[in-house]
Parts: C-alpha cells; sequence; structure tokens
DNA sequence: ACACTATTTGGCAAACTAGCCAAGTAAAAT
DNA sequence: ATTTTACTTGGCTAGTTTGCCAAATAGTGT
C-alpha cells in the first residue's frame, strides 16, 4: 500500500473512529434532534461532565459536530447530518447478523 | 441512558469499530470489487498473514464481510455492500473539513 | 474585585487494540 | 504417511482509548 492510500483511508479510518462508541452515537442521534448544550447531553448519557466534553471534542475534531458558545453554555449541533444515513445501513447489517444468529439456533 | 439504549448503541459502535481502520477500510473496498483471498489481501496491505487475518476476522465478526473455504484458500467477499455508501459522506465530511483549515489559513 | 457556574484540560490508572512471531489446523500434493 | 501451502490462533509488547478526579479557564452576577 503507497503513503498515499495509507494517508487517505487513515483520514477515513478517523471519522469511523469517532462515531465508534455508543455515547458519541448518543451525542450525533441527540443533537440530530436539535441543538444541546454540554450540560444537557452530560445528563442524557450520565458520564462525568469532562468525560462528555472530551467525546465532543472528538466528535468536533473528527468534523462531525459544531460548537457555539452562548453566555456560559457550549451549544453543540450536528454539522454534517449526511452522518444519519450510515445509521440505516448499520441497523441493517445488525438485524442481518440477528436473523443469522436465529437460524443457526433453529438448525436443532 | 438506560440499560437498552447502552446496549443498542454499543451494537451499533461495533459496526463502525469495524470500519475504524486503514487496513479494514482497503479490505472493504477491495472487496467491494471482488473477492479475495487472504493471501491476495495481505499481498496489497503489506503486513504480516496473521495481522491481516485478524482484520479479516474483526469484519466478519461485525458481519460486514463472509469467507468461504475453497481448497486452500479462503475467499473473503463483502456480505453488505450497504457500507459503501458511507464513504460518500465520510468524503464529504473530509472535504469540509480541508476547505475550511484552507480558509483559515487564509485569513492573512 | 469576588464568588459562582459551565466547560475544558492535564494527569493518571485500567482496559482495549494492533502487530509481530511462533505454534496449531486443515486441505492438497507427493 | 509425510510434506507443503494457506490460513488461524495464542501470546506477548507497545501504543491508544476511556473515564474519573482535580485544576484551570471563561463568562455572569453581585
Amino acid at each position: 500500500m503507497d503513503s498515499k492510500t495509507q494517508a487517505r483511508l487513515t483520514t477515513r479510518a478517523n471519522v469511523f473512529k469517532a462515531l465508534a462508541h455508543p455515547s458519541r452515537l448518543l451525542i450525533v442521534e441527540e443533537l440530530a434532534r436539535k441543538e444541546r448544550c454540554v450540560c444537557e447531553l452530560t445528563e442524557m448519557i450520565g458520564a462525568d461532565m469532562s468525560t462528555v466534553s472530551k467525546h465532543l471534542s472528538v466528535l468536533k475534531g473528527a468534523g462531525i459536530i459544531q460548537d457555539e458558545k452562548r453566555g456560559l453554555q457550549v451549544y453543540y449541533r450536528l454539522k454534517m447530518p449526511c452522518v444519519l444515513r450510515f445509521f440505516d445501513c448499520v441497523g441493517e447489517v445488525i438485524e442481518t447478523n440477528v436473523k443469522e444468529q436465529w437460524e443457526l439456533v433453529n438448525l436443532r
């Protein structure tokens, strides 16, 4: 694999990495509905605010979400709504897996 | 976050995790073109065959690819081609990031 | 200027991931 | 039956990620 391909794939992999955590997926799903401040997201996730803040900075670093400070709060919103289209396919993958496991079990 | 949501998100995150590595993305791209045996993929990636085999088992475990043994070789193929649709959006995300950095640089 | 609130950052331990090598398995060829 | 080839698995080390706590920063209100 040449270094140009390597670089291209690493950049792409980083976007997937940003989405590869349950709390970060919850954040994306929630921001798809409406913008939210860190305290609201922290409440939903139920982790330390510093932990949530770090998750947010991973998503922001990947260019998936955006922030805006208003007064004391920082509001985050979904910057690339196209990521929501991922979820259909991910659902399909999981559904297929479940079906296959079910069939395996039913072979007596 | 209740435990049902937690479970749903963890399952979904695992699909993204499987895609979150440059070699695994190369594998997916290549299998989108045609099925390949482990030795061909190993050649392309340029890592130890045992490493490639482990990457393949991550993708297989996530339900994204499928294998079939024929003689001495094991052939892998893309099982869920819908993941290819991810790439358009990932490209869009990266392009947007690059544009923004470019604009930042050009502010004098 | 001081206290208060919302958020980010640094530091650290625990858990996880990646890659190599060596050893194991399974089908094919001799 | 033994050897060879293609692949997988186990074991180990190095590097990365996660999450908590404590400390720092930045606005707001008094």
